[in-house]
This record gives C-alpha cells, structure tokens and sequence, in this order.
DNA sequence: TAGATTGTTAATCGATTAACAATC
DNA sequence: TAGATTGTTAATCGATTAACAATC
C-alpha cells in the first residue's frame, strides 16, 4: 500500500524491492550446482535439471530465479554460464570479499588452511589472535598476526567480512573491536549469542545445537512408528549379511 | 480436519503433535541461556530475561515454550533449573549420542578436539578415515580408526549421528555407508548436497555458503542509502584517527 | 504447428508478533 | 487487593507449492 503509491505503474521492475532472505539463502546453493554441472561440459539446464542438483523442488527454484530477472528461456531451459554468472553478480562474489579471522585455535587452523574458502569471492588477509605465543606462527602461506593490529589491517586492506573462531568468553568483546573498527559482516562459530549495532549483518554457526537439533529428531525416531520403511526389519543383532532390500516395497 | 476428527473434545494435549521446526531450532538456544544464566547463579527468570539472554522476543519465547507445556509461573516467571531440565529432556540431551566423525583433515581434527561437543549430550566414539596415513594417528584420548570399521562400531556403540567432515567428492558414498550401517542422523560439513533415505534426517553446515549470504547484504550496504548510521560519513581515505563516534546519534 | 519449459498467479501453509485475559 | 507476568488468541507476514498461461 505505502509501497504501490511509489511505484510507477506499468510492468514490474525486478530486483526493484530486495530479494526475500529465503531466497538469498539458496542462491549460493544454486551457484554450486551450476558450476558443477558446468563443470560436466553441461551447457544447458532445466529448472527441473538444476533443481535436483540444488536439492530443491522446481517450483521454487523458478520462484526463487524470478526474483532476479528472466534468465531462461522458455520450451529450453537455462543455459549455464550465463545464469551462474549472473548469481554470482547478484550475490556479489564477482569481487573479492578481504576476511580476516580472529581465534586461531583449531577450528581458526582448519578455516585457515580451508583451500580457496570454498568458493572463490573471498580472500583471507589476516589471521589474528591475542596469544602471543601463537602470533609469528606459519599456517599455510600465512603468518598469524597480533590482534592488536586488527584496526590497521581492516583499514589497509578494506575489510569487510569478520569470522570469529575464538571461545565463547571473549566472543563479544572481539566482536565489539570488529565492528569499531569498521566490519559490517560477521560470521561467529563462537557459542555466544553476539549483540551489533544496526547495519552489521551477523551469521552464526553452531556445531552444538546442530548436534542437539538431530538428537531431537532422533529420540522421537526410536519412540514410536517412525522406523525405517522397511517391512520386516531385521533385529539388529547377529545379523551381518542383509539380503538386499528395496524389491517391490510400495509403489 | 483430519487431524481433528481424530482428537478426543477437552483441552489440548500438549506435545500431542510436535513442535514447529523453527520452535525446535531455536531450544538449544533457550537451553544454553538458561544454563549461563544457572552459572551466575540465578534462581528465576522472566521470559523478558530469558529472551534478552537468548537474543529472540518474549513474545516468540513464551510461544515457544508454550509448545512444551506451562512450565512457567504467572506473576513470577520460570525456575531457571527446573526449565533447563525440561527443554534438556524435551530436546533428547538428558541421554548421551554416540557420534561418529568421518574425514579426519583440517575440520575434523578441529571437532574431534572440541572440548566436550560443544555440550553434554553426545559422546565421539569413533573418528574415521579412509587414508592408511592417518590411521593410528592420536587426537585427544582418541584413535583414528579405519573407515572399514565402520559397520563394527555403529553395531557396538549404538551409533545414530554421524559427522561428514570429508571432502566434496567422497561425500555421498560415506553417507550411504553411514545410512547402511544404521545411521540416522548425518551432520554435513561437505559442500555437497547429499541424499538419503526417508526417516534419515540431514543438516548441512556450510562455510562457503554462509560467507555468500553475508556478502549479498555487504554488497547492497557499500550501494546505496543503507550506509552506517553516523551522520557525516568519513571518506575512508587518508583519515587514521577518528574521534569517537556516537554521542548525539539518533535518540 | 506441437511439444517443452519458463515465469507468474493464487492458494496454502507455517512463523512471527502484538495484545490481553488468566492467574500467580 | 494490586502488580507482574504467563499462556493463548488472533492478526499479520513471509515462504512454499501447484497449476497454468505465455512463449520459445
């Protein structure tokens, strides 16, 4: 209502108003599948073909691709460089994002030797920690720097992007020191609900609750009905060699 | 309307048909709040407290907990102890899960060191690798095993989580091996998407994903209007020492 | 032209939120 | 009893899905 009065009117301009967050979401999910099916010589895909890839149903896959324009064509499909190309420029990975980590522990180490941060889009600048006995360390091509340098490095190297992989204690505090010193993106593996002004965008991610959110799923397995499809099923004990299974179980 | 035909008339039973997802997702969050509020050693919490600590509305907290019955007492507000043991039950981490991690590299290696997993409630009882190299290598009080011993433990240990911590490529064979073997639950560190089987639940933990998320929003901050919230916006060049931001902002 | 597949509409479903009656 | 706070209702919002007209 508020918004229609400020539109012109005529066809919908996309990309006029933000793409839904659940969208934005499987954006990096569909830019995967399509390198790698361009990756398999594929060059052009059904929104059928890419939604399997992707692990989605078709309907929203095309759903979620309208949010960025029309890309494919219709009675053929998608052809694959260009829509990945065009992903990749709406999620914003056809720049370079600088990274800097803070927390070199172990899970600091394995993000730091984590070959390319997946996906091209990201450079890692600096690895930080407060212990001085960890600064002036070799990990990979890279040496970890006193987090006292923190503001210098953002400014130099224009910083954007900020992962927190220290312990749940200081989270905040580095978190604080990220922010004033002009990280907008945080991305926190500590287990700590972290508080950002207005503007800064954070992400979390939780090994634990992960964890405790499949043993929810997996006490009401064990409960009632929900057990395997499988019609007789086998006690579990003393049996090593199943027949195969699956031959005429419904449909 | 189904479902009603089928409900004896009287008020509604809770827990009768399960939690919501987005409910279910969010009680380890309530949990680990309220065992930090525990650790200060606080007795009663209102569910303005609760939701403060646990970064979410009251509003949403107390619809939440409504799912698993009234644990709380009007005028008062809950028994910190007495609600951790009820969302702890509730979420199944009163008992312990055996785990299993398979893909001892970088990220394997930093969750196999994870102090205690993050929380009580779940127990590594393998760590696996296919590579001779690395088999007999000690973590921590633990050996890694062969991935061939796999069906083995899952048998003795009652093992219902699994954790992917492999590369892309070898991904899904692990997981099918691991649904084979009896596994339930799988844990996704592999950038790929992995399919199983109806009554095998799946989470995916993906770095690379997270980082395109938070660079589609940092993308559309450097843009337009939605810059930080600081009246006059420094040039971000030349300046090193800038005067301390914040009075007189905004209310 | 006939067949295939997109892009969009509209219905449905689930999650969030504000407000307040119930009740300690 | 008066004040505080829960548990629940109902309105709203956003996400998913099926279906199909548009169009290659």
């Amino acid at each position: 209502m508020t918004r229609a009065s400020s539109r012109r009117p005529g066809p919908p301009t996309r990309t006029e108003r933000g793409i839904p967050e659940a969208t934005v979401a499987r954006l990096p999910v569909y830019l995967r599948a399509l390198t790698a099916l361009s990756d398999s010589g594929i060059a052009t895909a059904s929104s059928e073909d890419l939604a399997t890839a992707a692990g989605v149903n078709s309907a929203k896959l095309r759903k979620d691709l309208s949010y960025l324009g029309s890309y494919g064509t219709r009675g053929v499909g998608y052809d694959v460089e260009y829509l990945r190309y065009q992903i990749a420029r709406e999620i914003g990975v056809t720049q370079d994002w600088a990274v800097v980590i803070v927390g070199i522990g172990n899970l600091g180490h394995a993000l730091a030797n984590y070959s390319g941060f997946g996906t091209r889009g990201f450079r890692i600048v600096a690895l930080l920690d407060a212990d001085p006995n960890l600064v002036g360390e070799r990990i990979g091509d890279m040496e970890v720097r006193d987090f006292a340098e923190l503001e210098a490095i953002v400014k130099a190297d224009r910083v954007s992007i900020g992962v927190i992989t220290t312990p749940a204690g200081p989270a905040q505090e580095v978190c604080d020191r990220l922010v004033a010193a002009g990280v907008t993106s945080i991305l926190n593996f500590a287990p700590v609900v972290l508080s950002v002004p207005d503007g800064v965008d954070i992400r979390k991610v939780d090994l634990s609750i992960e964890l405790q959110i499949l043993a929810y799923h997996e006490q009401r397995k064990s409960g009632e009905a929900a057990l395997p499809q499988v019609p007789e099923l086998p006690a579990m004990n003393g049996l090593t060699d199943l027949p195969s299974v699956g031959g005429g179980v419904g449909a």
